[in-house]
DNA sequence: GGGGATGTTCGACGATTGTCGAACAAGGGT
DNA sequence: ACCCTTGTTCGACAATCGTCGAACATCCCC
């Protein structure tokens, strides 16, 4: 299978904030902020993993993540770098958001 | 009619980037950041006026802008100093990214 | 080779979203 | 008083989205 890894260029800014507004996916990208590239089964965030799954590729076709197999593992880690290059604050600024005030 | 203009850390995050992931919606944003407070109707990007008033409900209601009535015309203007106290850099990067490359 | 673990893909579903036209509301002229 | 302008609200519609279980694919290990 091939994984769809877009340039980041050529992904809309709204692709972008699309894939950041949602609350299963902006805990994925917290953990991997946090902890470094990552296996895709430690994101438990309460959903099954056929929708674990589609995040995941939600964030790798938005150009947010790189994904890294290893033996019947997959690795996960964000595309830090690159991010804050072509937007510079973006990252950084969601990362250190108030948690939900919920 | 009571316009919600919610306070801004009672907006959670997701809600601020989904109101950002829309085409027309970030033309607004980016409009409203060059040209300051502006009416509703100076927002012509070739969708309805119905729409149009849906988007900036949108927006109004995800804590980006603020809205003033005057006689039967109604401006809008970015809530920028609330926006990069509690997200400092966001704004910045959204609207200092490159336009659509398509 | 068989079984278990890790992920992905495939429908399916309900909910939300973006869009519109039409109807409505409210002000400002003349 | 009338009409025009400016906006909002109300369905309605198609499209997209988040979610799931079940089936499938791989790989590893005993």
């Amino acid at each position: 299978m091939e994984l769809h890894e877009p340039d980041l260029p050529d992904v809309p800014v709204t692709a972008v904030l699309a894939a950041l507004a949602d609350d299963v996916r902006l805990q994925i990208v917290r953990a991997l902020a946090e902890g470094g590239e990552s296996a895709c089964g430690s994101f438990e965030f309460g959903v099954s993993k056929a929708t674990r799954s589609h995040h995941l590729k939600v964030l790798r076709e938005a150009g947010l993540t790189r994904t890294r197999a290893a033996g019947t593992t997959r690795y996960v880690r964000l595309r830090r770098d690159e991010l804050d290059r072509l937007y510079p604050g973006l990252l950084n600024a969601v990362l250190t958001a108030p948690t939900p005030p919920a």
